[in-house]
DNA sequence: CCGGATACATCCGTAGGCGACATACATCGT
DNA sequence: ACGATGTATGTCGCCTACGGATGTATCCGG
């Protein structure tokens, strides 16, 4: 019988149809720590720039989410990098895992897919 | 004082705004209609075309949905086109209003917009 | 010294997603 | 003749995520 490699981490097709789709929040937390390892409260500010002030996260939202989504195995706590600056001993880093990687990419390749096919139906 | 005019039914930032951002089932069930006035059934079956099978709405969803997004607005019951099929008595028609083809538009650049985002972040 | 920003956390009400179940009729295979 | 399957709509209730309120603590500027 064939049995799954859980020991290597390897992203799997069914580890993946699990997170999918993933969770608007989700989607944009990871867009976040897309760009490197991030701290929570860094992430609510990336979110709100990425999205022109228009999604606001609060905290309850926002760490809740960053717990569910450790829970998933879509980010992982890093260590600190060494940034000392005001609050660095307070701050909890986070960073995406290869699955992360592989959802944000499926979901994004999906959110483009249904955009368009919106777009098309409503004359360019 | 400036006082808004409702008896037209312009579509004003403020009513846009309570809607937005869409859930994603709203979204789906939005692009459906795009096509021209749908009943219930239609329309689950139709996102499941799009989503390639992807996005399976139950029953719960589906009707949950249409009673929400109907209070909101975003849809209205219509009457039935003359579509004389098998079961089509027991039918029912909605299609989209003005304002759910104004949130769907928004809805779908913001969406354009959040996945060109993550894609440029993925590298390409 | 105090207000505001930084940073994290928990609690809890609520809305929405979603499966389970119910109903009804039509069609098709055996 | 009958059961399985597909069409079509609807309700009920559980559960989860969202999101505001609140709490705690530190640091900076005025």
């Amino acid at each position: 019988m064939y049995t799954r490699n859980r020991t290597l981490h390897v992203t799997s097709s069914d580890d993946l149809d699990a997170v999918l789709p993933l969770s608007p929040t989700s989607f944009h937390v990871l867009v976040a720590m897309a760009g490197g390892p991030r701290h929570g409260y860094a992430i609510a500010q990336e979110v709100e720039e990425l999205t022109s002030g228009r999604l606001v996260m609060g905290p309850g939202t926002l760490y809740g989410s960053l717990q569910r989504m450790t829970a998933a195995g879509l980010i992982e706590e890093a260590t600190n990098p060494g940034e000392d600056g005001l609050h660095a001993s307070r701050r909890r880093y986070y960073q995406m895992t290869p699955l992360g990687g592989t959802a944000l990419r499926a979901e994004s390749e999906r959110l483009l897919h249904a955009a368009n096919v919106a777009r098309e139906r409503l004359g360019t």
